[in-house]
DNA sequence: ACATTTGTTAACCATTTGGTTGAACTAAAT
DNA sequence: ATTTAGTTCAACCAAATGGTTAACAAATGT
């Protein structure tokens, strides 16, 4: 085997740790389990790591600098507004169908260390003057309707997250199996910049 | 004091469970966290309901039959398409407000315990042939652009229960206090369906 | 009054869990 | 060859955790 990748035993190690907190969550992964997971002796991970709650922080913000690029997307792209929402959209929804549990992980989390959120965003504060900006001069200039740009912000999100967060009760309640879900969530890459604009373009 | 609603001992301890859960989670939840809560013995826990277990499954049952009666509005409610988006917007809006944690709670268990959908699904499985018919009319009509009933119903969702599930990531990418945050969500109670209605309406 | 059921508690128990230790092994550096 | 630093592991440990027990108290029925 020539060396794939990397594969440091740090990177094994964190890789496993990976996939039993995002599925399992903190509280519920099991240090076994993980060094199980990485076909290791359990003293490996606290000797790479030293401790659960460090273990767990590198998975976090490894997770976290995978997502947040994502979202940074709609605030800092140089695009128009529409081409920013049909970009965002497609390219999200592609990215989380290969990442499933990064979303649900990622705010499970958040909501049980609230602490996180200020340590996450207190060095690279995002700032959504730009975004803002945008929405402004949108509004002026007669293409959109006026909004603010939180509460855009906040619906471009909700429209393309929450499907996967609240996949099992979706799936539920419209009584599909996994195969109806992708398909729809596949439908959503352009259902969903659609029905944005639609809601704000004059 | 008088007999103030009822307070048995379940319900004692089930309130007391409530809080915990809904805060912590199931696999962080403790047992003894939970009896100090009810201000009672850890023993009298196992005494009402036999394992932390079933403690847990009540609490959850409890919780989602909250839920899911607001949810059923949408696809069962009687009036007009957009009264529907009018009306559930606000109601949940107010509803959840109250109850910061249940969301989140429903949402995050639901994923951990995926063989819970089809119980608690299987017994009283919701049907969205109404509101698919309704959908179907109002396009067929003219009222609105063509749309999938389960893309509105997602999207309906989405924009009305993500603020609350995701509240952190938003307080983060925002830069927004607890005051902000509320303030955003008692204004989305108009602007939300709004959005919708405006997304749809020929 | 007595017996039986129901409720309550402190002490206890077995298991699990995160974490440690010390010895063995490796591989470069001296 | 010997030291030295880093790496790996089996065995171990203390604390925490869900759950049990056995004795005791309070109702409840007869």
């Amino acid at each position: 085997m020539k060396k794939e990748a990397q594969s440091t035993p740090e990177s094994t190690i964190l890789n496993a740790a990976k996939g039993i907190f995002q599925r399992k969550g903190m509280a519920a992964a099991r240090m076994q389990e993980i060094a199980d997971e990485a076909g290791i002796n359990k003293s490996m991970l606290h000797y790479y790591y030293r401790s659960k709650q460090l273990l767990f922080e590198a998975v976090f913000k490894s997770a976290f600098s995978t997502l947040a690029p994502q979202l940074n997307e709609i605030i800092n792209a140089d695009n128009s507004l529409f081409d920013k929402i049909i970009n965002f959209t497609q390219n999200y929804i592609s990215f989380i169908v290969k990442h499933p549990y990064l979303p649900n992980f990622i705010i499970q989390e958040l909501n049980m260390n609230p602490e996180f959120v200020e340590k996450l965003f207190s060095e690279k504060m995002p700032n959504i003057d730009k975004f803002r900006k945008q929405i402004e001069n949108d509004v002026k200039d007669g293409l959109i309707k006026p909004i603010k740009a939180e509460q855009l912000f906040i619906n471009i999100l909700a429209l393309n997250v929450f499907p996967f967060v609240g996949a099992p009760l979706i799936k539920g309640f419209l009584n599909l199996d996994d195969d109806d879900f992708l398909k729809l969530m596949h439908e959503r890459k352009i259902e969903v910049s659609n029905f944005i604009i639609n809601a704000i373009k004059i």
